[in-house]
DNA sequence: GAGACGCATTGATCTGGATCAAATCCGCGG
DNA sequence: CCGCGGATTTGATCCAGATCAATGCGTCTC
């Protein structure tokens, strides 16, 4: 099983034996569903490979995506009895599922496991008021460029630094996560590639023009 | 000292004494500032009187609010280093001010206590999603109406139920708190006036027509 | 009680991004 | 190679909310 990095860095090696002995390895295929917001939170994920999509709907269909999981990501943090969201496989996702109630029991035996999770947290928190700032105050062409600079941060911090960004996701879960349209985010790309900021390539984009975009995103 | 009911009710009583010995009663003007976001992090805070509003800044000026803390909220989760946003009194406040070196010994020292910011953290991450969703895919009306009775949910966890929500905060801060503009959030208060759906009292807002309000919030 | 200052409201107009409507691209199965 | 279906791009038009511009309205101060 691959290690659990990013919340199990400070385990010590019979408490990772005890982990992985919770952990119960799973695969999604492409499209399927983790979990669905409502229903009851019977897991926990650590995802292992892939990419995941998270999203809140509202009862008319309108969809914002709260969040894309990447490799070493953990979801369930923000859940009481019930998901406050759904989850979905973008492409293949394997992922180590914990039963709620060991995850719950580990988490009160092990105070160092807690505060990972608690940094973890305050963490999610501290991006989700970045994502507010986005939202409520950015253009749309500011919006696609701190996405894309965010999403290359976070490649670069999983070892896969490149000024190409992968983005496995459609158009239309980056527009629903920037609450844009699907059109808004094609024609603001196509402005940007004219603009020689980025060039759009197969299943990504390539940052052409970083100062620019850092200067934007500032 | 008043008792730090949301972060406490799970400490047994000599672990209070420590706490309240640990906690500098602090007082702050209204408008005066708590912290400010990017300056080094000195203090947690605890409100027990008052309301702070939270909000970050782009370099243009534009801003957005990310939360009003109410008496009982906890303000310095989401920090590392340096305060992730600004924070100021709107009113006089009230608040008990930690050290970050008293706040962190403690948390080391009391896996229970940890536990129950956790469980803060993860509301407050929770909250936050709802904000996107709010930001990202509501209309105006739907924004104002999901703020309102957000805050009446608020004020009667707090012990004072009540259809009219006392609203302290300028039109400008629910502006940047809704990502709207001033105007729009008077010209949608005018409109659901008009409408019967609220009534506009000195101080804030009475609500007229909650079935109507929850069914757009829904 | 006259000015002044800081909200808040209201009105007129403008515009960034939404909506409506076709193309175009592309991977895939037959 | 062809046709199909989903994703993406592009174009034309619309409109919710922004912007620009007064005006109202408490509540201080002198």
């Amino acid at each position: 099983m691959v290690r659990l990095v990013s919340v199990c860095a400070s385990l010590t090696d019979d408490e990772l034996v005890l982990l992985e002995s919770l952990a119960h390895p799973t695969h999604f295929a492409s499209g399927s569903t983790l979990f669905t917001q409502g229903r009851e939170a019977h897991s926990v994920y650590n995802v292992t490979a892939g990419v995941v999509r998270l999203y809140k709907l509202l009862s008319d269909g309108r969809r914002q995506v709260v969040g894309f999981a990447l490799p070493g990501d953990f979801l369930g943090l923000a859940m009481r009895d019930a998901y406050g969201f759904s989850a979905d496989a973008i492409g293949e996702v394997s992922a180590c599922a914990f039963s709620r109630g060991a995850y719950t029991a580990l988490v009160d035996a092990k105070p160092h496991l807690l505060k990972r999770l608690h940094e973890f947290a305050t963490h999610e928190l501290t991006l989700a008021h970045e994502q507010m700032m986005l939202l409520g105050r950015r253009t749309a062409e500011e919006k696609l460029i701190c996405f894309l600079l965010g999403m290359q941060q976070r490649w670069a911090r999983l070892g896969k630094p490149s000024v190409t960004v992968p983005l496995p996701m459609t158009r239309q879960d980056i527009a629903d996560f920037l609450g844009l349209t699907i059109e808004t985010v094609s024609r603001t790309f196509t402005r940007l590639a004219k603009d020689k900021t980025i060039l759009i390539v197969p299943g990504g984009v390539r940052v052409m023009n970083p100062e620019r975009m850092s200067a934007v995103a500032a």
